[in-house]
DNA sequence: TTTCAGGATGACGTTAACGTCAACATAGCT
DNA sequence: AGCTATGTTGACGTTAACGTCATCCTGAAA
């Protein structure tokens, strides 16, 4: 089961990159004639108000197209509200989230000085990811232990390995 | 260096696991005896304010006892507020933390139906900070794609597979 | 006994991240 | 042309998580 479990988790590693490399690209469609999106479809596929929306936009953390005042959703700024939403659910804040899109398709840095910049804050949020996933997996140890006592004060049968 | 890759995360996996084992018995340790902390002292091993612990405080995280109007923590304590910072960082608000430090031993749970609320409550924290890992195995994929196309444009050598 | 530093208390200010509400513009339908 | 639904804008309110400042109290040193 030991065995089971690692393949898990290379099938989720897997999974991941592949999900990323289409998050990557996304961001990298020319998104002239993508599928656009409207503000309540965004809202309702990611259930958040509009309120919010226009919050991002105000702290230039979108920033959509406009036809006649209405603002129009590419498929790329699709792509950055799913990144913005996953920071925040993992306790990033707006002001970091806005310094981490960048890193994504900016498409402007020709420079090489540039792209040393990004290199280094590419190195150091991973560096910080691992550290929180550091935190969770300390957390998760800790709950599956007491998960397990109460089980067995119980008198019940132990979790399933999923 | 796959192979390697595993060791290390399965040794990451028993020292987590050899850690969470201590964090859980000192929330069941008795305290009478223990060593005891200042303000002062949390304050600097843990770079918090004391204005932070007297928040805590109010908002019920935290209850030490008080020797003469002055509090004074215990070795419990001290892990109770090591479970809230990291609970912080993983984006918990102080709420939520207040529910999850009443996983560890609030020692009065001698009645059934209390264990298997609390058994519930533990697995739904699991599977909430699990969902909370496979989000930041999600941003560590994408991260290490810029990285790696930055690098590539650059023409550098590859990450340290650390 | 004075003094004085460490800690407690209370009141108020502040920042981030929105919610709420009213007013307005516009697009489409009738 | 009129009506309605949808979207934008601005102003203000709100909550969480503290910071800041002034005040007070108390035990220990001088």
């Amino acid at each position: 089961m030991d065995i089971g479990h690692r393949t898990g988790l290379a099938q989720n590693q897997a999974a991941a990159n592949a999900a990323a490399r289409l998050v990557v690209a996304d961001h990298y469609s020319d998104d002239k004639t993508s599928e656009l999106f409207g503000v309540t479809e965004l809202c309702k596929a990611f259930d958040v108000t509009p309120r919010t929306l226009r919050f991002f936009l105000d702290k230039g953390l979108l920033s959509p197209r406009r036809i006649n005042g209405t603002r129009v959703y590419s498929r790329r700024d699709r792509a950055r509200l799913a990144l913005i939403l996953r920071a925040k659910a993992l306790g990033s804040s707006l002001a970091e989230i806005k310094q981490y899109l960048d890193m994504y398709g900016n498409e402007g840095e020709g420079q090489e000085q540039q792209a040393r910049y990004l290199l280094q804050r590419t190195d150091t949020a991973i560096a910080e990811l691992e550290q929180k996933r550091a935190h969770i997996e300390s957390s998760l140890a800790e709950l599956r232990i007491i998960n397990t006592q109460v089980r067995e004060h119980l008198g019940l049968e132990p979790r399933d390995t999923a």
